[in-house]
DNA sequence: GTCCATGCAAATGATTTGCAGTATC
DNA sequence: GATACTGCAAATCATTTGCATGGAC
């Protein structure tokens, strides 16, 4: 299965930077895992079990790097921590149709797919001359699950 | 002009809270300027202009209560601080019809009025069985001028 | 008079930074 | 071998909290 590991060493070479263990197994720790949204520190836990040594500064040395170039997704939860998720492999330069669902009741996160924002970016660009080059969509609400416990 | 400021002290009332000045006047400074979008620090700088022995903690604890009662809303810009704005004060349960706009160049916030959203709400309950109560959308990019700006 | 609220200072906690040693290219 | 990277510890900085005093009801 294709990471994208090698595109990310290549892009490092690129760049200048070395590709060191402690780098490739941060990025690994998060393509593995393509639907959570890690907290630095669970990064550096997850990196620690087959790098003790690593700091957690270098994990967030990091991981700021690898959310400039765009390799993974910053996403803010408002609980206190920045949470970041692999970004889609295969866009070139397109959005993310990509918005997060986030439970009021037993917090989890669930993402869903749509386009129908492009409508709106349009509409944005058309009425207040705003070109829309990204953006970041949250809904707050209940889950399945809640929803259902809730009713009774 | 109603500011709300006696929707605000029936509110205190009823909860069992007290009407402080210092309580009233963090409200004041948001009401008075509905399209700014205050840090803790700036409605401090502000209230302290007529109250000078305010404490930087008064308008933090006030602030969340204000947020709590959805009298104010909470606003999280990605830049180290979160933000605080008035609410509409004549929402009665309707969502908010209003996102952001963040200017990557200037660094300006606008304001886009808009609906379309309810119908990704249905979407959303539709397929994934998910109640949407509330969202918070930002769309970044660049401003009308400093789009203009780039296009030289 | 009771209880909530305030102001101050100290505590917290996520993230950043300085620096000396280390590894990659 | 030069330069970027790491790990550690200390520093930052927004926000929170403890506590004794003060004010609203």
């Amino acid at each position: 299965m294709d990471t994208g590991l090698e595109r990310y060493k290549q892009l490092l070479r690129e760049k200048g930077m070395k590709t060191t263990p402690q780098r490739l197994a941060i990025f690994e720790v998060l393509a593995d895992e393509p639907d959570r949204h890690f907290t630095a520190e669970e990064i550096y836990d997850k990196v620690k079990q087959r790098w003790p040594e690593i700091g957690l500064a270098t994990v967030y040395r990091n991981i700021q790097k690898l959310s400039e170039f765009g390799i993974i997704d910053k996403l803010n939860l408002d609980d206190g921590f920045v949470r970041y998720e692999i970004g889609d492999p295969d866009r070139d330069k397109a959005k993310h149709h990509h918005h997060h669902l986030i439970c009021q009741k037993c917090g989890g996160v669930f993402t869903f797919e749509d386009d129908l924002l492009e409508l709106l970016e349009d509409r944005i660009r058309e009425t207040m001359g705003f070109i829309v080059s990204d953006h970041e969509v949250k809904f707050y609400g209940y889950c399945r699950e809640c929803a259902r416990a809730q009713k009774r």
